[in-house]
DNA sequence: TTGAAAGCGATACCAT
DNA sequence: ATGGTATCGCTTTCAA
């Protein structure tokens, strides 16, 4: 039941050889002669040894393993995009070690300090904020590579990916704006992330240009579950018709779902009561009648892009960010006013 | 830029002590005189310490990581249930190193190989099959508790947190059956894991316990993308009318996906022209109109159990198997022929 | 080519 | 209560 660990003293003692040179065979090195090799791979197979990894990375100081920080796996499009991300480390023999945010930042720190005292080789990290100087410091302090996962903290020599929502977001509102809406509402999650703040960066450049005085006003942010995102839509849905949306942008999943919600509710249909549009292209909204119009990003051009900027810094590369596009696709949902 | 890792003998050092002395004030160890420990208190605040996490768990034998394997982190139930595991896990001071598989027994077998090299503290798993002989013999090698997540190899004296979807695909078989229904296809994934099998079972009790012959015949399995889902569907609905169903089951999202976007093409309506119940009550199914008939299995339940059992296992005690409940809720979809 | 031994950074036993 | 030292399992330098 409890069989004793085989480690690689039991394969030198079986083979007759030096724990130096069972260890030279393992790793392919160079000097090991023909007549060693087969006797150490035999006592390999007789004793089924598999060396540990552990020891291993003490000795080694590497560990082949990538931390990675999450707010939320249950998030559609990162636990989409993380398949990739996970697949492509995977094939290069990293493995992931992931971490849920605890929600702040100071728990976001302590995680990240702890995936260093376990010396991992790199870091993918989507903080829960990324406007803490404690955070900031954290990060800073990581000695091997950081990739940001759409996360803006400045002045810091790390890689980056991003999405450019801005453009999806402002072609979206330019349509919107084109047909004739002046209400337009950007519901959004937390501003203290830059997905949210590129979103309402994209937003308001097209409602400044336009010169219309936006009635709803600035983009509505810090809307972070269905239910809140349903309240706040019937809200807005009975203010005076002067400040009452024409349109709604939704910039999550969650949002998205919390206006239909509302929507149903208050007996209106979008594409035909106000216009919408959606962030993030989720398989499901494929099945949706009428079809809404999305602004997309392609997960798994984001995880693959992030894996191999940080198989990059793993290969002594320079920090760099690659910023990925968006799409804007109108569907049935942008209507004229 | 690159500072010198400080360890315990730097620590040692400064404060004039032993690195025993060291380790224990760091421990709580008993004995450590509050002159001693304000001695090394300030030496790591001052040094800024941070014990190796490798360096101890090679010594102790403990990784307090529990090793995860998983199919596929973009399928929504996963994901979901996947958050509230690693937070209870989290908040029990233990980390998940998660593995996505690899699609076959040959790769999930070598991933558990390499969880077990690193040392992980347990394993959840939830491989791409539970009728390998392989795997099996794999699994049954891990010297720390297992929990598996849906999956049934027998004989094997791991844990198991199953859920019952056969009693919850049963009671919808039968509610449709009474509904008139005689020709019910039942759509789902691989055969190779206990999900499907268990829904087969239930649906094949209702329908033998009716007594009807099932013009539609035995469950169609090997379903795993939507658009299979989407060509099967077409398939079906062009059936001599005889054998064409007159409702469908859909035992994963993805199915249900693709079923959706089939009867889209083919222009009829669920709850109208044919019946429909799914598998999974995903938010997004919330806001689709007809409200479409489920069995739901509870996520944050599914994920809590699971890192309880894990836990108790850690604490020594003896694997067993929960068996979670499913709910089967008619909605607008559950419909007379 | 091969073996002996030092060392990675902790913990814990054994003296004192 | 404290210090010295063996040990965890491996890699790698240094001699032979």
């Amino acid at each position: 039941m409890d069989k004793p660990r085989v480690t690689i003293h039991d394969v030198a003692e079986a083979a007759g050889v030096a724990v130096s040179s069972v260890s030279r065979v393992l790793s392919n090195h160079p000097s090991a002669s023909p007549n060693m090799k087969s006797r150490v791979e035999a006592a390999v197979k007789q004793l089924g040894y598999q060396p540990d990894l552990v020891a291993q990375s003490l000795r080694t100081g590497n560990t082949r393993t990538i931390g990675l920080l999450m707010k939320d796996l249950s998030n559609p499009f990162y636990g989409e995009m993380l398949t990739f991300l996970a697949n492509s480390m995977m094939s290069a023999g990293y493995n992931l070690l992931m971490m849920t945010s605890s929600g702040d930042a100071e728990g976001d720190s302590k995680i990240i300090e702890m995936l260093n005292q376990r010396r991992m080789d790199g870091f993918f990290l989507a903080t829960v904020t990324d406007q803490s100087p404690l955070l900031r410091k954290t990060i800073s302090s990581c000695r091997n590579p950081v990739v940001l996962l759409d996360r803006d903290f400045t002045n810091l020599d790390v890689a980056r990916v991003f999405a450019d929502h801005a453009t999806g977001v402002n072609s979206a509102t330019k349509d919107l704006i084109a047909l004739g809406h002046k209400n337009i509402a950007l519901m959004d999650g937390s501003a203290q992330i830059r997905p949210a703040r590129e979103r309402s960066n994209g937003f308001l450049r097209a409602i400044n240009e336009a010169k219309i005085k936006n009635g709803v006003g600035s983009p509505i942010n810090g809307i972070l579950s269905p239910s809140s995102a349903r309240a706040k839509t019937r809200e807005l849905m009975n203010l005076p018709k002067s400040k009452r949306p024409t349109a709604i942008i939704t910039g999550s999943t969650y949002v998205t779902i919390g206006v239909l919600e509302a929507l149903s509710d208050l007996g209106l249909s979008p594409g035909n009561d106000l216009s919408l549009v959606a962030c993030d292209d989720l398989p499901w909204l494929r099945v949706l009648r009428p079809r809404i119009s999305t602004v997309s990003r392609d997960y798994q051009n984001f995880g693959t892009t992030a894996a191999d900027l940080m198989l990059s810094l793993l290969g002594g590369e320079k920090p760099k960010t690659i910023t990925l596009p968006t799409r804007y696709e109108a569907r049935d949902t942008s209507q004229p006013v």
